[in-house]
DNA sequence: ACATATGTAGACCAATCGGTCCAATGAGGC
DNA sequence: GCCTCATTGGACCGATTGGTCTACATATGT
């Protein structure tokens, strides 16, 4: 396995394995395992163990949901209609596999407490979805560009994690029903 | 220490410590010593070990923080402006301590996915705060109580987690302000 | 052919994990 | 005084934790 695809194989399989069970519920030789890759690979890549690993990881995911909304949002000719294809499409996302996973940066908050390179990574991919989603406001000629950015974060955040508490696509579906019924 | 208290000193000192770090983040040693009990007591009250710990602390932290949304609504006169109270109530008692703590419920929630106890009292927890809210709702005569009750229930969890990430009462208070200004 | 650098492979470590088990304690009924 | 039963105290267990260290494989440059 050539360097570039060992690194990207565990971050993509510690991702896949925080959504799951939570950072401190996966152990380092469950990821190993599953990567199918000795220890020395993770530390030669990741000096800084596990927290490096799981920053990165929490990156990653990041810019891959990012995307994914701004894709949504692509064809829109209004705020809400993008923030409607985006709650969809990320409810039908969630959906192509038979459990619904957490948000992957969601997964890794818990243990940002005590570990300041989480904490960092975290606040950094928020940060970057509240100004991406603003652009888009501005774009759209929304107004109060900033707040409706805000405010939108805050419910597919909610709405999230009552689709993984209820193990349903149904409360993003919802949301986005919400939204175009303009209900506050 | 009369047994009772015990129970109730192992749910909130377990409740507390998950809120920190997360289930998976806090070994049973570390309840126990900050409890000041010995294993033996632990495992007589909960003797599913520490699933059912959480669960009975999923609960007992679900049920206080319905009682603190509850009492906001007490002296409101319309649904906007007791979510309006909560979302403000709930941002102070957060900032009362110099560590914004993640909604107890929530920081447990990524341990439930393998743990059907936890599982179920996690969604015993969100169906009880969802009827509260709805409750409250038809009873200021809110169109669509349902509904209202539910998107309500959703900005909160979403800011909450924003709050907690940003260690700021900010998003919450930021809730607040745009409930009273109509913005969907 | 040889030296060097880049990764991989995995044995090994102390510390901690959740859990089990039983002896000691102490209050209440008789 | 004694018996009983609820509860506490804590030693102990095998498994797993994150992390370290060294030996080895492979590729590349000369």
């Amino acid at each position: 396995m050539t360097a570039p695809d060992t690194r990207i194989t565990l971050i993509k399989t510690a991702s896949r394995l925080f959504r799951r069970k939570g950072y401190s519920g996966v152990g380092l030789t469950e990821i190993l395992t599953e990567a199918g890759l000795p220890k020395g690979s993770l530390y030669y890549h990741f000096p800084g163990g596990k927290p490096e690993l799981a920053a990165a990881a929490t990156r990653w995911a990041g810019a891959w949901i990012e995307a994914l909304v701004q894709r949504s949002f692509e064809g829109a000719e209004t705020f809400e209609g993008g923030a409607q294809a985006a709650c969809r499409d990320l409810a039908d996302t969630l959906a192509q596999v038979d459990h619904i996973e957490a948000c992957p940066v969601l997964s890794v908050l818990q243990a940002a407490s005590d570990t300041p390179l989480l904490q960092e990574a975290v606040q950094e991919v928020y940060t970057s979805w509240t100004e991406g989603l603003a652009r888009e406001a501005r774009r759209l000629n929304q107004t109060e560009p900033d707040a409706a950015a805000y405010a939108l974060h805050i419910r597919l955040q909610g709405a999230w994690v009552m689709a993984y508490a209820q193990q349903s696509q149904q409360p993003l579906l919802r949301l986005a029903d919400e939204i175009g019924a303009g209900i506050g």
